[in-house]
DNA sequence: TCCAACGTGAAT
DNA sequence: ATTCACGTTGGA
C-alpha cells in the first residue's frame, strides 16, 4: 500500500477495498505501511525531490502516448498510476524549495554567493545515506569530507556517513534516486525491440528503472595512484592532503558507463574490504569523478586503433583534409556555440570523464597502470566545480531555444550560410567532430566495394584487399575500415560530441550518459543500436546537430521517422541496411505522431545540410523528395548508389529546386550510371564547390577538363584527383 | 485547493 | 524483475 514517509502506519481505506475488484489489494494490510529503514531513523525521512523545471525533459510537453500518459485522466486514462510522462522525467530532480538545512533551518543560499567554494558551502546537500540535508558550511565536522554525488544535484555522502565508513547501497536509503535511475538509464534492458511497441516498452522500462535498486558503490581496490584526482569536485572542508592516496580513487563512485555487469565481474576483486582506508580517507578530498584520462587507460587496442586509423588516413590520400570537411565545419560552428560551450566547459569534469569510462566496461578496464599514464597533477582542478545541474540545464535550454529560433529564422531567410563562423579552438582538436569520423567521408574513400554488398560484409568490412574487391568489375571499394569495437569517447574536455562508432554493444548506461551530456554530435555508426534505443535517444536530444548512423539497420534508423530533430544539420545514413526509396519517404515525411505538442508537420530533416546516403539503393524518387524537403542541403553523398544517373543529377539541379542553389558538395563517386552529361547539369549550380566523380566509369577525364574550362570564366575549378573537381581558392 | 508525480510496497 | 497502484508531497 501507500508509503508514508512519516512512517505512520495506515489502514486500507474503503476506496482501496472497492478497487480490490480490479486488482487484489495487498494482503498485508497495515503491515504494508511504511517501515522506515533503520538507517533513516536517525535523520528522518528523505525529502522527495521535484522537477528541476529546466532540463530538456522538464521543458517538454507530455507525449500523450506513453504508458503513463495513457493512464492520465487528461488522456482518457484512469489516472491510477500517477506517473510522469516518460518523455518528461526530469534528469536532474532537485530538492524542493521547502528543503532546509537541518542545522540552521535555512534554505540553500548558493545563489547569493559568487565564489564557487562559497556556493558549495552554502548550498543544501542531501546525504544519500542518512538523508540529512545540510549546508556543508553548517557541518562542524572539521576533519572529514563528503563525497559529492554527481549524479544528482545537491547530493553527497555526508562527512558523517563517510566517517562511519558507510558506503553505497549498504546503507543508502531505499529508493534513493540517482540520475542512473532516471530515464536515461532506463534502457538497461536490451532485449530485441518489438518495434511497434517501442513507446510502451520505453514506458515500462521507465517505470521499472526508476525503482531500480542503487548501484553498488562500494569502493574498489585499485592500483597505486600517486597523482591527485583530476577534476575533482570542490569540497567544502579544507582538508586536502597534498598527495591523494590510492584510496582516493577507491572513493570514486561508479560512473554512468560502468555497467553493472562490469561491476559484477570485477567486483570479485575490486570490492575488497576497504575499511582500513577510511581513517585516511577522512583527510582527503573525495569526489566521485572518473578519471579524465580514462580512455587512455585502455589496453593496447586503442593505440593500435589509432595507428591503424592513421595509416588509413594516409592511405586514403584524400585531397581534402578533415578540417575542410563541410559537416565538420558545420558541426564546429554548432559545437562551439557560446552557451553550449560554456555549459560544456563548466561540466567537462564529470561528463567526459564518465563518458570516457565507458571503455572500462570492457575487458581491459581497471588497468592498474592507468595512474602512471595520467598526466601531471592538476592542483587547481579541485577548485573548479562544475555548475549545479540546474544552472547547466538553464544554460542548455537557453542555448537550445536560441539556436532553434536562429535556425528557423535562417530557414525563413533561405540563408544557406553556416550559422556561425568557425570559431577558433584552443588546440584545434575540436575541429574534428569525431575521432576517426573522417573515415566515413566518401571523399576519402578509394572504393573497393559497391553497394549491394551483403549486410554481413557491410558490418565486417574486409581489409584493404578483399576477394570481393577483386571479384567486382568496379574499382575496388573502400568500405569503412574495420576497427576494434571498443567504445571510445572523443574529446575528453567536451562532451558536445560523442563517438560510439563501432561500439558493438550500446548499453543502457551509455544511453543514459549520452542523454545527460546532451551532445551536439553523436556517432552511432556501425553499432547495433536498436530502434527503441535510438528513438529514446532522439527524443531526448532535441539539440542534436549531427547524427551518424552509418551501417546501422533500417529497423533502428526508422526511429527517425517518428521523431523530430529540428536542429539536425548532418545525417549520415550511408550503408544502412534496407534503406531504399520507401524508407527514404518515411524518413522525409513529417513526423508520424500527432501528439499534443508535436504538431509540426514539416519535414523532420528539414534543416539537414549534410546528408550521406552512400551505398543505398535509392532512386530518383528519393531525390525528388530530397529536393523538395531539404531546402538547406549543401552536402550530399550519393557515392556507391547504383541507381543514381544523369537524370538524378538533372533533378538535383533543375530550375526551381532549392538544391540547385544550395548544393556545395556532391559525391557521386562509384555511381556507374552517371556519365559526362551530368557535368553539364552541374554548371547550373550556383554554389557548387566540389563534385566527386571518382570511379564513375562513364565519366571521362576529358569531360571534367571541359567542365573546368567552361566554368573558368565564373568559377575556377581544378582536378585535385582523377574526376574529383574542386573549386579553387 | 488542485494537480502532478515521487517513492514505495504488493502483485505479477 | 517488472508492473501496478496509490498515499502523500510539492508546487501553483
Amino acid at each position: 500500500m501507500a508509503l508514508s514517509l512519516s512512517g505512520d502506519e495506515e489502514e486500507y481505506d474503503s476506496e482501496g477495498e472497492q478497487r480490490a475488484a480490479q486488482r487484489p489489494k495487498p494482503k498485508a494490510g497495515p503491515s504494508a505501511a511504511v517501515k522506515l529503514p533503520s538507517n533513516r531513523s536517525a535523520s528522518g525521512a528523505r525529502r522527495r525531490r521535484t522537477r528541476c523545471r529546466k532540463c530538456e525533459a522538464c521543458l517538454r510537453t507530455e507525449c500523450g502516448e506513453c504508458h503513463f500518459c495513457k493512464d492520465m485522466k487528461k488522456f482518457g486514462g484512469p489516472g491510477r498510476m500517477k506517473q510522469s510522462c516518460i518523455m518528461r522525467q526530469c534528469i536532474a530532480p532537485v530538492l524542493p524549495h521547502t528543503a532546509v538545512c537541518v542545522v540552521c533551518k535555512e534554505a540553500g543560499k548558493e545563489d547569493t554567493l559568487e565564489d564557487e567554494d562559497d556556493k558549495f558551502n552554502f548550498m543544501l546537500m542531501e546525504c544519500s545515506i542518512c538523508n540529512e540535508i545540510v549546508h556543508p558550511h553548517c557541518l562542524k565536522v572539521s576533519d572529514a569530507s563528503g563525497v559529492v554525488n554527481d549524479e544528482l544535484p545537491n547530493c553527497w555522502e555526508c562527512p558523517k556517513c563517510n566517517h562511519a565508513g558507510k558506503s553505497g547501497k549498504q546503507k543508502r536509503g531505499p529508493g534513493f534516486k540517482y540520475a542512473s535511475n532516471l530515464p536515461g538509464s532506463l534502457l538497461r534492458e536490451q532485449k530485441p525491440a518489438k518495434e511497434d511497441a517501442a513507446a510502451d516498452a520505453a514506458a515500462a522500462m521507465s517505470a521499472a528503472a526508476r525503482r531500480r535498486p542503487e548501484r553498488d558503490e562500494t569502493p574498489r581496490s585499485r592500483g597505486e595512484d600517486p597523482q591527485p584526482r583530476p577534476q575533482p569536485l570542490t569540497l567544502p572542508l579544507p582538508l586536502l592532503s597534498p598527495r591523494p592516496r590510492p584510496e582516493d580513487k577507491l572513493r570514486k563512485k561508479r560512473k554512468l558507463f560502468d555497467d553493472d555487469e562490469e561491476e559484477e565481474l570485477s567486483g570479485r576483486k575490486k570490492e575488497t574490504p576497504d575499511e582500513p582506508y577510511f581513517s585516511k580517507l577522512l583527510h582527503q578530498i573525495k569526489t566521485e569523478e572518473e578519471d579524465q584520462d580514462a580512455d587512455e587507460e585502455e589496453d593496447g587496442d586503442e593505440g593500435r586503433e589509432r595507428r591503424h586509423r592513421g595509416g588509413v588516413s594516409a592511405e586514403r590520400n584524400g585531397s581534402l583534409g578533415d578540417e575542410a570537411e563541410p559537416d565538420d565545419k558545420d558541426s564546429r560552428s554548432a559545437l562551439l556555440h557560446a552557451c553550449v560551450r560554456a555549459a560544456a566547459a563548466a561540466t567537462v569534469g564529470d561528463s567526459d570523464q564518465s563518458l570516457c569510462s565507458s571503455p572500462r566496461a570492457g575487458p581491459s578496464s581497471e588497468a592498474g597502470s592507468e595512474t602512471q599514464e595520467r598526466g601531471p597533477a592538476r592542483p587547481k582542478a579541485r577548485r573548479k566545480r562544475r555548475l549545479p545541474h540546474r544552472e547547466l540545464s538553464r544554460e542548455l535550454s537557453r542555448a537550445l531555444s536560441s539556436e532553434i529560433q536562429e535556425t528557423e529564422n535562417c530557414l525563413a531567410n533561405e540563408n544557406q550560410q553556416p550559422l556561425r563562423e568557425e570559431p577558433q579552438t584552443e588546440n584545434g582538436e575540436t575541429h574534428r567532430l569525431f575521432r576517426g569520423g573522417g573515415e566515413l567521408d566518401q571523399r576519402h574513400l578509394k572504393p573497393r566495394e559497391m553497394n549491394g554488398t551483403p549486410w554481413e560484409l557491410r558490418h565486417f568490412y574486409p581489409g584493404p584487399i578483399t576477394p570481393l574487391g577483386f571479384n567486382r568489375s568496379t574499382p575496388a571499394s573502400r568500405p569503412p575500415p574495420p576497427r576494434p569495437s571498443a567504445c571510445r569517447c572523443c574529446d575528453k574536455r567536451l562532451w558536445t560530441k560523442i563517438d560510439l562508432n563501432r561500439c558493438t554493444s550500446i548499453t543502457p548506461l551509455m544511453l543514459s550518459g549520452i542523454i545527460r551530456r546532451q551532445p551536439l554530435a553523436l556517432d552511432l555508426s556501425w553499432t547495433n543500436i536498436s530502434k527503441k534505443q535510438l528513438s529514446w535517444l532522439i527524443n531526448r536530444l532535441p539539440g542534436l546537430r549531427v547524427l551518424r548512423l552509418s551501417g546501422c539497420s533500417w529497423a533502428a534508423v526508422s526511429a527517425l521517422c517518428t521523431s523530430s530533430c529540428p536542429l539536425l544539420r548532418s545525417l549520415d545514413v550511408q550503408w544502412v541496411e534496407g534503406l531504399k526509396d520507401a524508407q527514404m519517404r518515411d524518413l522525409l515525411s513529417p513526423p508520424t505522431d500527432n501528439r499534443p505538442g508535436q504538431l509540426d508537420n514539416r519535414c523532420k530533416l528539414r534543416n539537414v545540410r549534410d546528408l550521406r546516403l552512400a551505398g543505398l539503393d535509392i532512386t530518383d524518387t528519393s531525390l525528388r523528395l530530397i529536393c523538395r524537403q531539404m531546402a538547406s542541403l549543401s552536402t550530399l553523398d550519393l557515392s556507391y548508389c547504383n541507381h543514381i544517373n544523369d537524370q538524378s543529377v538533372n533533378l538535383l539541379t533543375a530550375a526551381g529546386t532549392t538544391t540547385r542553389d544550395s548544393l556545395m558538395d556532391i559525391n557521386l563517386s562509384v555511381c556507374n550510371r552517371v556519365t559526362d552529361h551530368s557535368l553539364t547539369f552541374f554548371k547550373r549550380c550556383g554554389s557548387i564547390c566540389q563534385i566527386d566523380l571518382r570511379f564513375c566509369k562513364q565519366v571521362t577525364r576529358t569531360a571534367c577538363e571541359r567542365f573546368i574550362a567552361e566554368m573558368s570564366v565564373s568559377v575556377p575549378f581544378r582536378l585535385t584527383e582523377d574526376k574529383l573537381l574542386q573549386k579553387t581558392c
